[in-house]
DNA sequence: TTTT
DNA sequence: TTTT
């Protein structure tokens, strides 16, 4: 029981989002994230460029934020986990994938200025996150949004767990 | 909407936790967290430490682990955000003070390998996970805890939100 | 000898850097971030929005790349550590603030989608950062940008320490 | 020039490290990491727990304390991140194989109370980072261990860059 | 005081 | 395959 596994990304889509559904419904949201790093070579001078390119996967309520809202080469941050999955390839052997996870546990943000940008800009993009409730020294209690579940920062996540947040649920 | 205010901390607890609770009965519950870094001076190589104090607060469910679990000297992982309060000082100015906030957003882990120390070891709060070697995992269907509302890596939230998951609650 | 204490925000200034200087030359720049986050609330259904403001400074090298980039309004991503400071109130009590600090160990980066806004787009922005060394498993080495110090990403770091970097800084 | 690519984790070693060396002698040492979480099923009540497996590979000076200290079972916090590998199975075909790096960007923390375990416990561990520089607002320049480089925390970082450092390299 |  |  003990256990960190945290990863966050950011970086853009290197194509359209991948959509599937399980059975029960729900979607599932596959994209391609590359990030690059910088650098100027110590002994050339020359300035270098190495890119990196992650599968992220969504589930539940954010991917059908991703899958409505992000594009290829759209910018985002996430915050997920790391999975490895086992896989059968053709030739019968196994083979091993490694996912960066975004569920309820993750996160997802827009990070291009435009959000709206050619898809209709008013759209409540936001979810239904609780802020902490109360004050850290309860002396003067002020009103607190009490009573909320989720995610906060006008950001996203997997929300794959209950009906019950359906009125808060844009979506 | 543009937001992440995130922060990771690892540390000690300079005093035992100090728990209240809110009129409608919720605790909160602060701790004192210290971490201290290391280095050595570049000119004397003389080893060095400087150690940064920190105010954190639990909300919820959380705070009632960290009441019941953590004493002065346990070591921690939290994960909270950053909240800077205005108080009122007898002197009838403003003052701020800053807190990391963790409630259902964040999370904290007991890092003590025996966390039971001096407070009943049989506590489910083992920790120190199977090393042991291969991964296990089912081929096809990606097992997702789905259905499934909280944190993940057995660590603890805030869960402050809706008793409809008292049952999820091991505490 | 314990120790994580790291922040990570996404937020946008709230007035233009302001930059002094130390002793020695060295810049430190000042900037407030507002980080916000929104949430509807569980009973009237409307939407909340709550925003944090950060102090957070800048030391050596990522200094001098605020204060010639970033305005008001700028979106960014950092990444530092937590600092209390006491200093000494006008009526000669002690006074605490928290705040952010960024230095060589911590990594700014700017993610207006146009970051060249309204000071010519084709300066080179990054810094000298160096990705890993060799591969994994080193049967085939492939070549590797070796030698190289600093924070990767194409993002800036305090680069506070050495003279002996400078032909890495474009600055 | 988008990117942000981290990977924090705390886990477990499943085995002891295996250390290689590079054409340049330097070491590289991979690790096997188990990080565990645990919810419990909301249909069923019943514990779950899932282990997830890390490839961690080490560069640097990081790669010699990993040699020297870790065992099969240490506790450790890890800060990287992400890379795949591509690389030729017998049978011609690619893989791809994903690690978290750990490099001169990155971090290692033992978190076992009892870091010197069997090896002996006072062995001067930490490594030679650098705490920012400087007051923020630099009205009253407090003495400030500048000139350092490196990570902070007393962690260890890869260091692979240069020998100008030697002196605060305690290995 | 920012941003959406 | 993205982005700057």
């Amino acid at each position: 029981m003990a256990g960190v596994n945290k990863v966050i990304l950011i970086g853009n889509l290197g194509a359209d989002p991948e959509v599937r559904y399980m059975q029960n419904g729900d979607p599932v949201a596959n994209v391609r994230i590359a990030t690059s790093e910088t650098w100027k070579d110590r002994n050339t001078g020359e300035r270098q460029e190495r890119t990196e390119w992650h599968n992220v996967v969504f589930f539940g309520r954010i991917a059908e934020v991703v899958k409505q809202y992000l594009r290829k080469g759209s910018k985002i941050y996430v915050e997920g986990k790391l999975r490895t999955r086992k896989w059968q390839a053709q030739d019968g052997q196994d083979r091993y994938s490694t996912e960066v996870v975004v569920d309820i546990n993750g996160t997802m943000q827009m990070l291009d200025s435009r959000q709206g940008g050619g898809m209709g800009s008013s759209v409540p993009f936001d979810d239904a996150p609780p802020p902490s409730r109360g004050s850290g020294r309860p002396s003067q209690p002020q009103p607190q949004p009490a009573g909320n579940v989720g995610e906060s920062q006008g950001s996203f996540n997997g929300g794959g767990g209950g009906g019950d947040f359906d009125d808060d649920i844009p979506f």
